[in-house]
DNA sequence: TCATTTGGTTTTTTAATGCAACCATTTCGC
DNA sequence: GCGAAATGGTTGCATTAAAAAACCAAATGA
């Protein structure tokens, strides 16, 4: 069955999850951020299908996240590299990162630090316009008419 | 065939795509923050057919991002709350929004605005320790020897 | 020149998705 | 108290996507 398009959900989440929200697309574009730029290097280290990588890859130069370079002098050696919209993604990668070692204990081979100083970098929070942060329970969703829902805890 | 596992690639964010890794689950739970927590409001809102639904609702309390409260007297009335483990993906959550709105500018029904005030919330960013807004190109990946690796643009 | 790398495509098998139908309690309307 | 509806599922089936491996053509490399 043809999966379900989010598109027509009315939820930018949900638009997003239509982009990057397969099993292997955020990975690829975390490996890109890695340094990873050409499509044996993708397939070695993330050990995935050349058919899903190809598809993938695809995909995500169709929606603007990587562009495929030609660098070979004869048309057929390409780099992948991400675009704007794709280095945007990393506050959604390095939050994903923490919350999973934050819960999961799972240690990282790799470890992010600051480029100028090597210091580690700081949680990835929601944030007011104080820079104060906010959980769930500090937020509220209103609807187009700026009437608030409630909301879970 | 069966999925491959991302448990064994010693990366914390492939980690944490086992376990919300999917297309429904971090949509199940965006919209439990939104304050759903019945099964049938998850059905009704998410138009998910509603075996995925039980699926993934059972695969999120077993990795403890929601839990199963029985709130009706005789045992047939569940509500599904999200854990502190659940409550903690709301910066994933809504980083992924707003890379939507601003890549996409789908403009989603719901706004997020601060509870005290109903002022917008900030945009989602990665930070050094000084609270300073890191891009991609402002950090570096280490392993565990402290060994930089160059990383991509 | 001849093997190897690179970037794929094809084929086959297996698992996941979507849909609809069904089912047992429980609650609601009256 | 009784029938109807809601609630929270489970089951079966058709379709699709994923994984693995084989294959392939052009371009390097030794």
């Amino acid at each position: 069955m043809t999966r379900k398009r989010f598109d027509d959900l009315g939820c930018s989440v949900a638009c997003a999850l239509n982009e990057v929200g397969d099993w292997w697309s955020l990975l690829v574009i975390k490996q890109a951020m890695l340094g990873t730029r050409r499509y044996g290097d993708f397939q070695k280290s993330l050990g995935i299908a050349k058919n899903i990588l190809c598809d993938r890859l695809s995909r995500l130069v169709e929606n603007g996240v990587m562009t495929r370079v030609d660098v070979g002098e004869h048309g057929t050696r390409y780099e992948y590299r991400l675009t704007e919209k794709g280095r945007d993604l990393f506050a959604v990668v390095v939050a994903l990162r923490q919350w999973s070692e934050r819960w999961n204990g799972s240690k990282d081979s790799m470890q992010l630090v600051e480029r100028d100083g090597g210091e580690a970098i700081a949680q990835v929070v929601v944030q007011n316009a104080a820079g104060e942060a906010l959980s769930v329970r500090d937020v509220l969703f209103v609807d187009e008419n700026g009437e608030p829902l409630e909301q879970a805890g």
